[in-house]
RNA sequence: GGUGGGGUACCGAAGCGGUCAAACGGGGCAGACUGUAAAUCUGUUGGCUUAGCCUUCGGAGGUUCGAAUCCUCCCCCCACCA
């Protein structure tokens, strides 16, 4: 057994622990699980952590069970959601499960013989269990005066402002219950959540304890922030998804290359299994020779090359060389096709080019690049608008089609980093 | 149920009869500097056929030449009391 705890200090991954799980995880092969919300259609970089911690689990000799939270999705936030979409969420719930699998296959072994992931559903057993039932055997296990005594919950009672919900203050239940059902049908023995999930977890395992008379450990990590304040897994295109029909390789390649020098060691850490040693090389790469960024090419590669295969990664790598470093016009159209394939882009008749040329501001509207004409307008006065990589000077310039590359392509871009192809058809 | 306070743009928060598409801060976007970094500085941040017009200040009406600002009714939040 390697030491799953250590491996997680080593990192950074640890935040918190139960008494003694350290040595109940180098007794023997023991069984993880963490939750997932399936609130949306795809699990996104926020998740990374607990995947990873999953993945080290892992690779320590543990069988990881990813808990996909498809019971407690159905009752979610409780601010403003319409009915209807609650009827939808069941087989959403099940479609989502099955996708968040699929993500989860890039990072963990489902084949492995000794210890293969594992993936659980728990509408299986909150689905169609009976408030009475629940409320009597689960319910009498817990008392309303150590839940309020929780930090969590205490908090959340002193805040005048926004209070805590019976759904929310019940929402711990529902999760012990989760631990109780894993520990039932999967002897699963350890929890682990972000640190948030401190309390919940605290009160699976009470749970554990007094109806099954069982030992069982809980393993927080922390939250991942970014050093500037900013929400960690967020880009100027949004959420950056583990899904490549939501987010390409290109941007999710993209994500990472851009991550803060201030950042770079500690992601090294959370998201890829380098050793220490490589990220202490890594770590002097930044400072002797910043402008290399090693450590975010490292980072970039690694962890896109996990997610979206070799493949992916050289794709994203030859989009990013031939828009930020080479230069365009030097390459084919061909060329251009293959490489830009994973950057956005439309496909507008040629016809719209003609003359004039199309006006650059419905260009930058129609690809998606401004919001609104006058959003067009004021990045083009504001220099931020290349055609073709050459600035675009004035507000009502056309595009022609003779500016096009090899006739068939034109390169859109907003900024430094936000590229979009237009292939001319016809 | 009573009393008082409040609902303003992505968020926080000014404005309290015209000069308000609405101060200020944060966030976003862009420019300069750089390393596709951080910090900093600058511009910008409702829509459009952009020196003009149109739709916005919880909702619906009303007063007025003119309303985010005044009046009426309604909805929602908060505090205190019961």
């Amino acid at each position: 057994m390697m030491n799953l705890l250590d491996e997680y200090r080593e990192r950074d991954l640890l935040q918190d622990a139960t008494e003694g799980v350290s040595e109940h995880l180098l007794e023997e092969s023991r069984r993880i699980y963490i939750g997932f919300d399936p609130t949306a259609r795809s699990l996104h970089l926020g998740s990374l952590v607990p995947i990873m911690g999953l993945v080290h689990a892992q690779r320590a000799g543990h069988t990881p069970i990813a808990l996909i939270g498809g019971g407690t999705g159905l009752i979610g936030d409780p601010s403003g959601k319409s009915s209807e979409r609650q009827l939808l969420t069941k087989e959403l719930a099940a479609e989502n499960a099955a996708s968040i699998r699929d993500q989860l296959e890039h990072f963990l072994d489902f084949e492995v013989k000794s210890n293969p992931a594992l993936v659980r559903n728990n509408l299986d057993w909150l689905g169609d269990l009976r408030i009475v039932d629940f409320l009597r055997d689960v319910g009498k296990h817990f008392s309303v005066n150590q839940m309020m005594a929780k930090e969590s919950v205490k908090r959340r009672i002193q805040d005048q402002e926004s209070g805590i919900s019976f759904t929310e203050f019940s929402y711990a239940l529902l999760q012990s219950y989760d631990f109780l059902e894993l520990y039932r049908r999967d002897g699963c023995t350890v929890q682990m959540g972000g640190s948030d999930q401190w309390g919940n977890i605290t009160t699976g395992i009470d749970l554990v304890r007094r109806m099954e008379k069982a030992r069982a450990f809980g393993v927080t990590y922390p939250l991942v922030t970014n050093s500037s304040g900013t929400k960690f897994g967020k880009s100027e295109a949004g959420n950056v998804w583990l899904d490549q029909e939501l987010t390409s390789a290109f941007r999710f390649y993209q994500y990472w290359i851009n991550v803060e020098d201030a950042d770079a060691l500690r992601y090294l850490n959370f998201f890829t299994l380098f050793g220490q040693s490589e990220i202490r090389e890594l770590a002097d790469a930044i400072e002797k020779e910043p402008h290399r960024r090693a450590a975010q090419r490292a980072l970039a590669e690694d962890v896109t090359r996990r997610l979206h295969g070799e493949t992916g990664l050289a794709a994203a790598v030859r989009a990013t060389q031939a828009l930020f470093s080479g230069d365009i016009e030097g390459l084919t159209g061909d060329e251009i096709k293959d490489v830009f394939a994973d950057v956005p882009s439309t496909q507008l008749p040629r016809i719209q080019f003609e003359g004039q040329g199309k006006p650059v501001i419905d260009l930058m509207v129609e690809s998606g690049l401004a919001s609104s004409r006058g959003d067009a307008r004021r990045s083009v006065e504001g220099g931020g608008v290349y055609v073709n990589n050459r600035r675009v000077e004035t507000v009502d310039a056309g595009v022609t089609a003779d500016s096009a590359i090899e006739g068939r392509f034109l390169l859109l871009r907003k900024g430094k980093k936000s590229y979009h192809l237009v292939a001319l058809l016809g």
